[in-house]
DNA sequence: GGCCATGTTTGCGCCGGGTCAAAGAGCGCC
DNA sequence: GGCGCTCTTTGACCCGGCGCAAACATGGCC
């Protein structure tokens, strides 16, 4: 589709080591779709119709358990591939993406993936980085989860977001997207209840500082060194 | 290396659809190598100098963290590839490899796997689905771990060891290699005492038998509903 | 065949954090 | 500009499962 410019993906890492021409091919094959705050962008188990690359906005991606309860598996930022169901051997997305804010993505249909990773070897390579350092993100969690204990995860979450997804403003860094105590609840296995605690504590300390949607890191060395276990 | 049949690969997903002679040639670079049980295949942090498959016995990857604990990644059967961290874009092992039992395995130095993708485009194809479904395997445990309490998560991780590398015999599905009470607590994150308690209990149940280093499930179908959570 | 190392079982006490309940606070919408 | 929904805070209670400790079983090895 005409009007989407190579600036615009400029730095995606998927598209690494490919020809200025290369690129320009690909993207005359994707089309550019709006998806305003609230609307999921697909649906576990929903069939793998497409792949994506986040232009502008955030994604929350959550699995739902039989029982109803979430479990936020990741956020996407811009200039992230997602929704690669089908490249991993998928016939269905294996969980749900939901955009947070105002969201842009560029659109592939996932029956083109096996033409344009033939004409295009990098593409299979690059992605296959892609999900691997995701694989390494999903053993960091299980590793947390199974031997720190819930503040430590929650720090360590924190920070992760901070990194991916912080702005710097005067006084730290602030996560760049409206989250709850909930989400961040369901990024580390616990309740609501504990991560309101536990930031409610942090903050006395002047450690981050709250707010709805909003969480603010004022002390980054300090969060790590709790992250890491140092006694408090 | 000469005396590396093609047929010990025949069902190697890795080598699904490539052309025999693709496959023969493949073969001529890689070693076969012998682990003696309780040895190392490579460790965590180590320079990741080659990648591998196992052709025969079982190995255990596990994570070491800071304070000495380790966590179960996964269990290696035959057939299955392993130590790819190159071709995700480490330059070191995310983990240590353990023969579990003595062990041979396939060796390629990691340094010919850009040249051997390049050769062969379905072998960064294959291995994207690989890595894939690992990723989908870390997933499920993270909802687990985080939504399930202890029994529900042994009684999950041993179904998904009995599918795996079970052996079907006269009373049951037998774990296929020696397995501690500590195995399975660090695979689902919880302690061997706690892990010793439930397989007591489900024993006088009827539902497993135990032993020094072997697990054997008598009611599989039980079993999974109690890990589906079907009340007691 | 007996010794030793490694693995397993079991009891007891305690506490991190989940559950239940209810009262605030901020924001968008009409 | 006020109403109501959503998000957050805080309290009180309680229990699953971890930590500690000690006895017991099993198989390999000399």
């Amino acid at each position: 589709m005409a009007g989407v410019d190579r600036s615009l993906v400029a730095g995606v890492p998927v598209f690494a080591g490919l020809a200025p021409e290369q690129i320009d091919q690909l993207l005359q094959e994707a089309q550019s779709v709006r998806y305003p705050k609230g609307t999921n962008v697909f649906q576990q188990d929903e069939e793998a119709h497409s792949f994506f690359i986040l232009l502008h906005g955030h994604l929350r991606v959550f699995k739902l358990t039989p029982d109803g309860q979430q479990v936020v598996v990741r956020f996407v930022t811009p200039g992230e591939v997602f929704g690669v169901a089908m490249a991993i051997g998928r016939m269905t997305y294996p969980a749900t993406a939901q955009a947070v804010v105002d969201s842009i993505a560029l659109v592939w249909p996932s029956a083109a993936w096996p033409r344009l990773v033939a004409t295009h070897p990098g593409l299979a390579v690059n992605t296959l980085q892609t999900v691997g350092s995701r694989l390494q993100d999903a053993h960091t969690r299980v590793v947390e989860l199974s031997t720190e204990q819930v503040e430590r995860r929650v720090a360590h979450a924190l920070l992760r977001l901070a990194q991916r997804a912080g702005r710097k403003v005067e006084a730290g860094v602030e996560i760049d997207f409206p989250i709850t105590r909930q989400d961040v609840a369901e990024m580390t296995g616990t309740t609501l209840h504990t991560v309101s605690r536990i930031l409610t504590a942090w903050e006395a300390q002047g450690l981050v500082e709250g707010g709805r949607q909003r969480i603010m890191i004022r002390d980054p060395h300090k969060l790590f060194l709790l992250a890491e276990g140092s006694p408090s």
